[in-house]
Order: C-alpha cells, then structure tokens, then sequence
DNA sequence: GCAGATCCTGCAATCGCTTGCAGGATGAGG
DNA sequence: CCTCATCCTGCAAGCGATTGCAGGATCTGC
C-alpha cells in the first residue's frame, strides 16, 4: 500500500511516540502502558511497518543466524542433514546461512567469513567437511562457535557415528557368507572432504580382514565420490579385473547403487553372482533390496541442532561429542560366493 | 591471535589514517595513494581484520543475500534445485539464505519476512511454494523480487516446465500400450504446496484419455505426498481394490518408488502385471528402470539463479518466465496390460 | 495534602561501517 | 612564481534500529 521502507520514525510519528518506545512495545518489552502500546501497535499496523532486521540485529548485538557448510547441498546425506538441521534452528528462531564448499578453497574462506569476527553468524556447523585441528582451535580461541558432522576434531562439538564399527560390520557378514575376495569402493570427496570417514571405515573393512585371518589385495580397493555415476564406472573396472571380487563393500549407498547397475551391465545377478553391502540406508535402498549399514542420517542433523543451540544459548561451553549407533539392515544383496 | 572484534577503528588507528581510508583500501576503491593503500593492508592484516558484514551491508544500504523457500529441504527435487541456485548465486557473491517452509503460515511468514522492507534478502526464491497472486502483485509492488520455481503466478519471474505436457505424455505411453485403466497417484503438498503442478499433471492425464475417447475411472485417483512411504500405503489400497488398473501414472518419481514397493508386495511383476510412468527423472530411477518424463531439475535451479540474478542487477523488470521442456525416458516399466 | 515509590517515556549514545563533500597537498602548464 | 586541475584524505552524517539513564507523571500510604 504505502511506498517502500517505512523506518521506525515513522510508525513514531505516527503514534505520537519516541522511536525508543516504538521498539520496546513491538517487541512486547515490559514498560510500556498498554494504551501506548496499542497506539502504536495500530499505527505500525496502518503503515505496514516491518523492522529491519540486520540494522535491529547490529543494534542489539546479535546475528540470529547459523550458517552451514556443505560440500555439495544437493547430494541426499547433506540435504537430509541440513533439512533436520534446519528444522530445529529455525523452531529456535535462527536464519539458516547455506554455504557449498566444494573445494579446500572454499572452506578456507567459508571459514574466514563466518568467524564471529565477521559477525554474519552466531555459529557454524560443517557438514562432512574437514577442518585441520589448528584451524579449529583459532576459532574457537575467538570466540566462534563450531560443531561438525561426520567428521571429528577435538576442538568441536561434533556429532559422528562409529564408522570403524560400520566398516566392520559390513565386512563381516561378506565374511561370514564365505567372501574371501571383498572389494572396497572408498569415497574420496577431491581436496575439500578428505575427512577420516573413508579412513575409518577402511580400517573397520582391514580389522575385518585380520580378525578372520585374512589379508586383504589392495589391488580390490577403489575410490569415487558419493555419486552413483563415478562408482559405476569404479565397479566396472574392479569388476573387469582378471581376478575381480566376489562381493563389494561400497562406503555408501550411492556408491552400491553405482555398483548394482555396473553388475547389471556385466550380467551379473545380485546376490548370486555378486554380493554387496553399502552404508547409509538411503531412501531408495529398501527398493532397490540393499544390505546396509544403517546410519540415521536426520537424527545426525537434530543432533547437530541440539549441540549448537545448547551451545549459543549457555554461551561458552566445552565441545561435547555426540555419537549415534548404527544398524545392520539386511536386505537380499548378500548371498554365498559363486562357486 | 588478538582478541575478538578487531574494528574498523582500530585499524584506522593503527595505520595511522581514517576510518574511511582504512574502508577504501580494503575494498580496493580508487582515490588512495598505493603507499597508504599498503600501510592499511598490513596494519589488517597485522590485526586480522575482519569487517563486520551486516555493518557494511546495512552502511552500503544491501544484504547481499537470496532467500529461499522449500517446503522441504531434504526431498530430492528440492535438494538438487538448492544445490545448482546455491553455487550460481554465491558465484555470484550473494549469500544464501535458506528456510523450510512446510506450512501455509510458515509461508505467509516467510513472505512477510522476507520482503524488501525486511531488509533481509535482496530478492526471494520460492521452490515448489505456492503464492496468491494478490501477494504476489502486492510484493512487487513493494519493490520486492521473488522467482517461483514449479509454479507460475504472472507477478513474478518463473521457471517451469510444461506440466500438462508431461502428465500427457506418462499418460498416452500407457494408452498406447493398451492400458484402459490407469490409476493416478496425484501429488498432494499439505496446505502449503497446493500449487499447480497436480492439476496440471492432472489435467494432461485427463486430457490423453479424452483423445483417446476414454473417460477415466475417479476411483482410481488418490493424493499422497511426495514420499514413497506414503505413496507405497496409497499404492497398496490402489492395487488392492476390487477393479485395480492395469497401469499407475505417479506424478512423482518418488511416488513411484512407493509403487514398485507395493507391487512387489503384492507379488506383481513390473511390467508385465503393472505398468508405471513418473515424473522427474529421479538419480535412482534408472537404477530401478522406471519410465519416466525427465525434467532437467539442476536445470531449473541454474534458470532460476540467473533469473534472479539478472533481475538484481538490472533494477526492477518484468516477470520473465522461463519453461524449460521435457522427455519421455523410456525404460522398463511399462508393458501391454495382461490379459 | 505530601513524600516516596512506581511506571512510563524520551533523549541521545551506540552498533560498525560507508560515503558525500570539502579541504589540503601535489603536480603540470604558462 | 602563480594558477588550476588532479589526487588523496579526513570529517561527519548517515544506515535503522536498540538501550542505559534520567526525568516527569501517576499512584500509594500516611
């Protein structure tokens, strides 16, 4: 109705009040006679006055925003993630800043700009992103406020899983079913992700090995990123090899569905010809009769909420580590080896 | 190093020459001397510097932020359309910010939140969200700029597809392979996405049979979200009636996940006991083999952007929509009815 | 009717940075 | 050596709100 920008100065005027008045019965502080109150109520609502936030935030000191960082926001575990995530912060009242970060560099300045020296945000939550320790404790040395997901520093609050344990789990039952030949298809996220989860539960996938009294062939060790289009290329190869695996442990689901359409290429039949274990329990992985490593990923994301939000509202307080449990889900794509 | 909020002033003081110098130098402006220029680079470098962003920003009467809106952040359509927006506009040196909003109040209060006269965001993207078209007029009559994607409403700049089009198209496939009885798993978003994606898919579904002469069956129309958990639910009660169809248009691909879900349930073999269509063109639809019309989604998040972004550096302009087209992909999902 | 407490309200400083304007220094041209 | 244009630089007034503090009005109890 009425032309743009109408400041505070105005709605004042209008009710016959100081803008300090304005401010306090807007936001229902104490103080303020309800007939003043309501004058300038009415008179804010005749105008159509909206506050400006960032000038009212510089004011009152504060951001009221988290900004999140994510190599890649599209990918299904991120999305997830920062729609948990952002479900909780935005019930509390927090903008949700989102960041892609799909290189080293980008990190390093997402780092940079959403200190709390820059005073963008109040706190930053990193998802499956790195952060070499020194970096993190300079942050925390000013001030900032940090948790990560799916990636653990000691400086942070972080909320993570056992991915060892994971690793391990889904070795296992390859083991168990008899597989002697088990490849590995590892994630590896270019410069920006090269966070400990691929490490951890290659680990899980070698104390597997050892503890069945094997020895894992590196040559069956391959590494894409979390798209199913690079693993299905990655399965092809392994799958080509002169001496190719009888089953795969895929790091993600993504990855195994790679896998899954590589084998249907070659012929090959899941789980009669070719066994397969992925870890998430993606979306689609119950269609699709993936066993899995189940990781509850959203709770991962309200996990992250709780730690930053606990955090803001107690001021400084000392990194608390989180850790969900997973699940074995077994579906139809483990079986006995070929003979 | 220092301690926290290094300001302005200080490096001012440090560099031994004003606020505005200090402010000119480090944007890189012209009218400073390359001496002092390099006095002030050091000195804040010395202090590590960091400006404060929404000071600037509200000195320099900008946000240089986006807002967007999605009912849901996590769904893959969503995802992937933030995911390609994201990296066009921080490219572009915009933030972005990100809000769910599941609900028609939460929509209306993002609106309301997000206008110009918030000073929150230079401009507004709303994906999958609809919008009444008095709001609409009435934001850009404020001077607000906002691009819908999947919906149109003639306020504001669009990208979409032909959504008739395509729900024609899933639909004549299935006729043409003799199918008579062709249920329809229609989209419903809640109070807050009742936009017209369903009614048009609807529409094109409705209007493939009417050139075929046939009239199609209302009891064999249900509404899910976009879930296949729930789309797997409807699909059961679908198929589990006394006259079922021989084929399922899902306007989602997801939905139609929930479908293959059901049917295998039930024991039904795709395609030769049930044909299905969808819509997206989801990652993990080749992986199952399901037929569908592609919409190019990341497509749609780049179109987006640079609406947005055109519009934001050339001042106020008309509405621009921008539709994108679509593709019957074929699979393995859809056969001749049995007999 | 008066003192003192209680409530409202407005003034003005502040948040941290940008920028129009004017003044001083410097260099060129005659 | 003087004039004028050119370049830098700083002053100070914003941007649009919040908030500590002090003063005036109102009310209570005596």
């Amino acid at each position: 109705m009425t032309g743009p920008m109408v400041r505070i100065g105005e709605v004042a005027r209008a009710a016959g009040v100081s803008t300090a008045t304005v401010s306090r019965a807007l936001r229902g502080l104490p103080h303020v006679a309800p007939a003043t109150r309501q004058k300038v109520l009415t008179a804010a609502a005749e105008l159509d006055y909206r506050p400006n936030l960032p000038a009212a935030r510089l004011a009152a000191g504060t951001t009221n925003t988290i900004a999140a960082a994510v190599p890649d926001p599209a990918a299904w575990f991120n999305a997830t993630i920062v729609g948990a995530l952002g479900r909780h912060t935005t019930a509390a009242g927090y903008d949700l800043l989102l960041s892609g970060v799909a290189n080293s560099d980008e990190r390093r300045r997402f780092i940079e700009l959403n200190g709390v020296r820059s005073g963008r945000s109040d706190a930053v939550v990193l998802i499956d992103v790195a952060v070499d320790s020194d970096v993190a404790s300079a942050f925390v040395a000013q001030g900032g406020c940090a948790v990560t997901v799916g990636f653990r520093t000691s400086a942070l609050s972080s909320v993570t899983v056992d991915n060892v344990a994971a690793g391990r789990t889904a070795t296992e039952i390859l083991i168990d079913h008899g597989h002697r030949r088990i490849g590995l298809l590892s994630l590896s996220g270019g410069d920006s992700l090269n966070f400990s989860i691929p490490s951890q539960r290659a680990e899980g996938y070698a104390r597997a090995h050892a503890t069945a009294g094997l020895t894992p062939d590196p040559a069956l060790t391959v590494s894409t990123s979390n798209s199913w289009a690079e693993a299905h290329r990655a399965a092809h190869v392994l799958l080509g090899a002169a001496e190719p695996p009888s089953a795969i442990f895929a790091m993600c689901d993504e990855q195994a569905f790679g896998v899954m359409l590589a084998a249907r290429d070659l012929g090959l039949h899941i789980p009669d010809d070719l066994s397969l274990v992925g870890v998430d329990d993606h979306d689609q992985s119950r269609l699709v009769g993936l066993t899995t490593v189940r990781q509850h990923v959203a709770d991962q994301g309200v996990a992250a909420a709780d730690l930053v939000l606990r955090a803001l509202e107690s001021g400084t307080s000392p990194p608390q580590h989180t850790q969900l449990d997973t699940a074995l889900i077994v579906r139809d794509s483990v079986g006995r080896p070929p003979s």
